[in-house]
DNA sequence: ATTGTAGCGCTACATTGTGTAACAGATAGC
DNA sequence: GCTATCTGTTACACAATGTAGCGCTACAAT
């Protein structure tokens, strides 16, 4: 079957980027709800909000319904979720699919400082049971 | 003092990506040492190959010196280096920073399994341990 | 010394992605 | 039916990227 998420995942421009943390933080909105909400930091007419929309919409970022005539935005995917396919190509082209490795070198280019290492370290334990209660092989 | 290096981490293009795996790979090389390296996956002219090293240069991603008139270009940072600042930025703009929601995200997607953390956990106490030592405030 | 040649700087041009927006067509309420 | 709203379509400028030609310079061979 054909991939219908583009394999390249293309980095969002800033715009884009500034509509996308508006539309993860709050929930689905209108082109117009989002366009005034962003209209301090970033003053735009109408139709081009809703370009911008529409293309997030081909990039798989963002999906609409219908509400009345007007077209109700909503995130396709968690930020989290995003991030963690960002990450995943990182990954898999930077460091030949060790995360080991990549997380290491956070740890050593304090990205990550022992406060957080330690909260980490737990959470991942916690996880690690998890996994091994649901045991999905 | 001014950044060197440009703030916003820019994409590196298919063929730019190309050429810097070859020269992460391989050490320093000259152009056309690259350019034929490179010739059987992506045939390109001296120029073109040149152009793509000078650009990365200006990128801050390669550096070269001089050896006798031709120009060696080395990596200007390990791809470890470059891969965790990838990361990083990307923690910064999806998870508010947070690190470790980042990685729970990935335990969730299966980024990583139980092997990899098991790895992980092991390596970081290491870490964790030299971090202690090292005390650096 | 003259000339060939390897290698570099500069410049150019097409394509694509992004930001920005106008204009036209449809539709619901008055 | 008229008007205010929305949407779809189309356009255009600017920057990044891939690709490459041209000319200049320095070293080598004759």
């Amino acid at each position: 079957m054909k991939n219908t998420q583009d394999t390249r995942p293309r980095n969002l421009g800033e715009v884009e980027q500034l509509v996308m943390d508006y539309v993860w933080s709050h929930g689905p909105v209108s082109s117009e709800a989002c366009r005034e909400a962003l209209a301090a930091r970033r003053p735009m007419k109408e139709s081009t909000i809703r370009t911008v929309l529409r293309r997030l919409e081909v990039k798989g970022y963002v999906a609409h319904e219908v509400s009345g005539r007007t077209y109700i935005y909503r995130a396709a995917e968690p930020r989290q979720n995003v991030a963690v396919r960002a990450v995943k190509h990182i990954i898999d082209r930077f460091c030949g699919g060790s995360v080991e490795e990549l997380v290491i070198g956070m740890v050593d280019n304090a990205v990550l400082d022992r406060r957080q290492l330690e909260r980490l370290t737990q959470k991942i334990a916690e996880r690690k049971t998890n996994l091994r209660k649901e045991a999905k092989p």
